[in-house]
DNA sequence: GCTTTGACTCTCG
DNA sequence: TCGAGAGCCAAAG
């Protein structure tokens, strides 16, 4: 399994309501690379990652691809409140694997 | 095969 | 609190 399989494999395991972090994913991984993570989800092939579920380690969408608004709403939906491109109650819904 | 770039994070001033 | 620099890894040019 490669680096970047591994990557969707985490997130797939992140269940509804729920979100986690580049930090995290790499960490679990044993390794630092927090941005091979980023591009890694970036351009995931797979419709199944939800990789709208990951975001920067202090809470903070850091820019997503599809526009960050719409994932705001999407992760709204699963109980993640956003505001200002923040999530609100980050400590409550955080995935620690 | 080397260089650049990027959905990152940490440290320092 | 905020910006700059460094470190990290994979993919694209």
């Amino acid at each position: 399994m490669n680096f970047n399989e591994k990557v969707y494999n985490l997130c797939k395991k992140i269940p509804k309501g729920n979100l986690s972090t580049y930090k995290l994913i790499a960490k679990k991984l044993n390794t630092k690379a927090y941005r091979a993570v980023g591009q890694a989800l970036n351009k995931n092939p797979y419709k199944t990652v939800p990789c709208h579920r990951i975001i920067a380690s202090n809470g903070h969408l850091h820019g997503f691809a599809s526009g960050l608004k719409n994932k705001a709403r999407l992760l709204k939906k699963e109980g993640i409140k956003i505001k200002d491109n923040r999530v609100l109650n980050f400590k409550e819904v955080l995935y620690k694997f």
